[in-house]
RNA sequence: GGGCGGUUAGCUCAGUUGGUUAGAGCACCUGCCUUACAAGCAGGGGGUCGCAGGUUCGAGCCCUGCACUGCCCACCA
């Protein structure tokens, strides 16, 4: 095998190398007749409107993390990952496209769109696999083209037609949320509210048959064209008078009455209300209380229409101006009064929606949302984190009918046609030839299209082949998790829920993590749309994909939502370098070593690796003991991690481990063995330092995947060996664990750095060795201080170290003391007593505040008899060991004349 | 108007059942281009954990109130 390691870290090397070798897609494409455990993900797919989003990059980034791991620990992953609620965005993209053609898409007719629309899909679903491909995304996109499919219509038919027979489907003439950009009704969910400054404009509608006003408030004055009566509170004494006269409408020729209802609030602006019933929800219910007529004086596209005399064909903004002064011209416009509100806003196209009446289809919900909310309950359905699951729970329980119906062209087409004689309707799973109900063969098609969130909630399961019962939904099904942000906890998740439970009597995951989103510095969500959003992309070409996704993982604490950071993209490009570099040591070196006749393979060949840690002399060297204990505490802290979904915490255990403990310990202290004279000596250290590495990488795969491909690709494998992702996840054995080792080995790197910060306070030069002494009543640390003499004498830049178990008589140098041992640097240059002084006076007092709140804890009865054994023998052991550093301290600084 | 979260070092954030002197990265200061790495190495300074009470032997963590901030939900003109 050719060894071949670039000088530098190139990101967009390697990560081109591999992303190709990934997208031949047979990694982690699921065999259901493959041993392991099945383990089914779904996740959300990227936006299909043309490129990656970093809100997607993260779900993704996450859901990859986990699959590598669990391949790696054997089981048998498949990913569902897609939904279908891409469609309006797809829609929306290209109407967009045509509008800057000067193309109104309607003009197109249904099926020219359509075809459009789907070119569009298959150009940009292209763009993101292969962008998938670059972000180390190794999933199986198979099932991602079952959006839109004649399979997926199918099934969206079969449950639409059940929920109709089961009563739970109906169609009514509502008040409903209509975006005039969109041309389409929005479901409760898709109307954000915004709260705006905006204004209560006091209008005199003058009284008939008296000179008298009644004045009304309005904030859309506009809409006095719609009005069809001025409503009261009954009680009110002001306006009591007034209840069953007519008004003149201004503006207008018409006269309409003055009525009498409980719903007006008698302290809210003058108390009188302007009732529009096709233009407010409750004005809807008051005209409907009162009988009184709807009048729609809207267009689709928000002009105003006939209805509005001279107005009309005006901007519903445009005709608001113009009202307000025409009323001002006129002399009834009493005042105005600064007002906030909140105004609705089409989640798509941010307009301001308008509450317009109109037929559309509905979901009945209470039904649907029992069993899940049942199970979400008993924890069938467990929600990360906790608070988001009482999200679920409130909103389930408070959960109003779904609007189903869309006025778009693009999606599910509602399987219900119309005869033309008598507008019977007839619901089917295919297209009927005559009317259920008269047998007429007049019959249309419901123009309407089913909102995507429909065919999303039935993912899990429609993917894996319902109704049929295949062998994937045998296996896969109840899916284990969805992982997604909780934007989408309601449009998605929760009608997965129901409708999964629903259909299959089963739940259709069992735990649902829901990570944080991605906001830009101000708080906001990042999206593409608001032009908030980062490219990741770009990112991924600036710092690397394998930095993006370590730093991702290690801000993604549960709870809190995450602002990406120049900062923290640095430090992760910084780890990816440095790992690359502890590589290009060993190989760099081991060209060195090969010159006494080793070959890579007799040292790592993988089941050299697997027989690790290896002794030298009849005993393994201390480091490496230390190295693979180290490693096992690793192991089992990510793997505990992984599986709470605390990725922050898992990238964080493994830079730990690889930066601090094998790049700035482990390899500086094995560096001279490495090309030891002493042959036996050499081998070990190389193949323990090998074996390490290799389980190094493996253990850092899931979050840096493209790098440790390559390194391990570095390393003998199996013959045939494909990937490291393919290779398993390592096991923190028994024979790697070693507490021993673990102390003795803080003990040396205590003295090492007691070493260090006395040179460093002394100001030595960095060259100069030093003589040393050290002093222990402790045989045992003298005795591992004279076995690992060589590696502290070169660590801590020392030229001897005198090591005895007498006091040290105390003239000059500095010294360093803990409880266990003392440490002095004889340097006769060490003058600045002042300084020295004040360093101890420093740490004699956090020494003695320390001290002192420990004495009197232990010395309270209370505390000796509640709290537990273990908290107060530690804290005994720790007293003790302090009152003799702060001894020492004490007797120092009398010694420097302090 | 309701609900949820945040407030910890100059900055960005960890801190998982309350338990010894609260951590990391970046920035800063000091000294080093020590042939894996200056995207680095060694050392260092820096926080009364938003404020005020409370519970507890013990509180960054639990309770109450307040302030600031963000998000979600909500048909009051």
């Amino acid at each position: 095998m050719a060894r071949e390691i670039a000088k530098a870290y190139d990101p967009q090397l390697i990560e081109g190398k591999w992303a190709e070798f990934w997208s031949k897609g047979d990694l982690f494409r699921a065999d259901p007749a493959a041993p392991g455990e099945a383990f089914c993900i779904v996740i959300p797919p990227p936006n299909v409107t043309g490129s990656l989003h970093i809100g997607h990059m993260l779900d993704h980034t996450e859901i990859d993390i986990l699959t590598r791991w669990h391949r790696m620990r054997g089981f048998n992953t498949l990913y569902l990952p897609g939904t279908d609620h891409a469609g309006i965005s797809t829609q929306r993209v290209v109407v967009r496209q045509l509008a800057e053609q000067g193309i109104n898409y309607r003009d197109l007719g249904r099926e020219e769109f359509e075809k459009r629309v789907w070119k569009w899909k298959e150009e940009s679903g292209g763009t993101i696999q292969r962008q998938m491909r670059q972000i180390g995304e190794s999933c199986d996109w198979s099932r991602e083209k079952f959006t839109l499919s004649p399979e997926l219509s199918r099934v969206v038919r079969e449950v639409f037609v059940r929920l109709f027979e089961e009563n739970l489907i109906y169609r009514a003439n509502r008040m409903m949320n209509w975006c005039p950009v969109c041309l389409t009704v929005l479901s409760d969910l898709e109307v954000l509210h915004e709260e705006r400054a905006g204004s209560l404009w006091h209008v005199k509608y003058p009284v008939v048959g008296s000179s008298e006003f009644i004045v009304v408030a309005t904030t859309r004055p506009e809409t006095l064209f719609g009005d069809t009566a001025v409503a009261v509170n009954p009680e009110d004494e002001r306006y009591i008078g007034l209840i069953g006269k007519k008004v003149k409408l201004p503006l207008t020729d018409r006269e309409i009455p003055i009525i009498a209802d409980a719903y007006v609030d008698k302290d809210f602006g003058t108390g009188a209300l302007k009732i529009t019933p096709a233009h407010d929800p409750n004005d809807f219910e008051v005209g409907k209380r009162h009988n009184l007529p709807a009048i729609d004086v809207l267009t689709d596209d928000g002009r105003m229409n006939s209805h509005a005399g001279a107005y009309a064909g005006l901007d519903r903004f445009a005709a608001r101006k113009k009202a307000v002064a025409d009323l001002e011209a006129q002399g009834l416009l009493e005042k105005i009064v600064a007002h906030t509100h909140a105004v609705g806003l089409c989640e798509r196209s941010k307009t301001v929606v308008e509450p317009r009446i109109s037929t559309q289809w509905f979901c009945a919900m209470k039904t649907l949302a029992e069993p899940a909310l049942a199970a979400v309950e008993r924890g069938e359905i467990q929600i990360i984190p906790e608070n988001r699951r009482q999200e679920f729970l409130f909103w389930m329980r408070n959960i109003r009918d779904w609007t189903l119906s869309r006025q778009l062209w693009w999606g599910h087409r509602i399987p219900a046609w119309y005869c033309a004689e008598n507008g019977h309707v007839t619901v089917a799973r295919e297209t009927p030839d005559v009317c259920g109900t008269c047998g007429s063969k007049n019959l249309k098609q419901d123009p309407d299209v089913l909102d995507t969130w429909f065919s999303s909630g039935l993912w899990p399961f429609s993917t894996l082949g319902w109704p049929d019962k295949t062998a994937d939904f045998e296996r896969y099904y109840p899916t284990s998790v969805l992982i997604t942000g909780y934007d989408i906890l309601f449009f998605w998740v929760a009608r997965m829920a129901m409708l999964g439970i629903h259909f299959t009597g089963q739940v259709p995951f069992r735990a649902v993590y829901l990570h944080s989103l991605v906001r830009t510095g101000s708080g906001e969500k990042m999206s593409k749309s608001k032009g908030t959003g980062l490219d990741p992309v770009a990112l991924n070409e600036q710092y690397g994909t394998d930095a993006m996704r370590f730093c991702l993982a290690s801000m993604a604490a549960p709870g809190t939502d995450i602002v990406l950071s120049e900062d923290r993209l640095l430090g992760a490009r910084s780890f990816a370098n440095k790992i690359w570099n502890a590589a290009r040591f060993l190989f760099v070196n081991l060209e060195k070593y090969e010159q006494t006749g080793a070959k890579l393979e007799q040292l790592a060949a993988p089941e050299i690796r697997a027989a690790a840690p290896f002794a030298a002399a009849g005993e393994i060297p201390l480091a490496d003991k230390w190295l693979f204990a180290r490693l096992a505490e690793t192991i089992a802290a990510v793997n505990q991690a992984f599986d709470t979904y605390y990725f922050h915490e898992a990238a964080q255990q493994i830079y730990q481990f690889f930066w601090g403990d094998f790049c700035d310990w482990y390899i500086e202290w094995v560096k001279p063995d490495l090309q030891s004279a002493n042959a036996e000596r050499a081998e070990v250290a190389w193949k323990n330092l090998f074996a390490a590495f290799d389980a190094a990488l493996r253990l850092l795969h899931p979050v840096m995947p493209f790098l440790t491909e390559e390194l391990w690709h570095q390393l003998p494998q199996k013959a045939g060996a494909k990937s490291i992702a393919l290779d398993t996840y390592p096991v923190a054995g028994e024979r790697w664990k070693n507490r021993a080792a673990l102390d003795e080995f803080a003990f040396l790197q205590d003295v090492i750095k007691s070493l260090r910060e006395v040179r460093s306070q002394m100001k030595l030069d960095p060259k100069k060795k030093v003589q040393a002494d050290f002093s222990s009543a402790d045989a045992g640390l003298r005795a591992s201080l004279a076995a690992n003499l060589d590696a502290v004498l070169r660590l801590g830049i020392l030229s001897g170290l005198n090591v005895t178990a007498e006091r040290l008589e105390q003239p000059g140098g500095a010294v360093r003391s803990t409880a266990r041992f003392d440490l002095r640097i004889a340097y006769s240059d060490v003058v600045d007593v002042t300084g020295e002084s004040a360093r101890i006076k420093k740490e004699i007092e956090g020494l003695a505040k320390a001290i002192q709140s420990k004495e009197k804890q232990l010395s309270n009865e209370v505390f000796r008899s509640r709290a537990p054994e273990k908290v107060i023998k530690e804290m005994e052991g720790t007293l003790t060991e302090q009152r003799v550093e702060l001894q020492k301290l004490n007797d120092r600084l009398a010694q420097l004349g302090g």
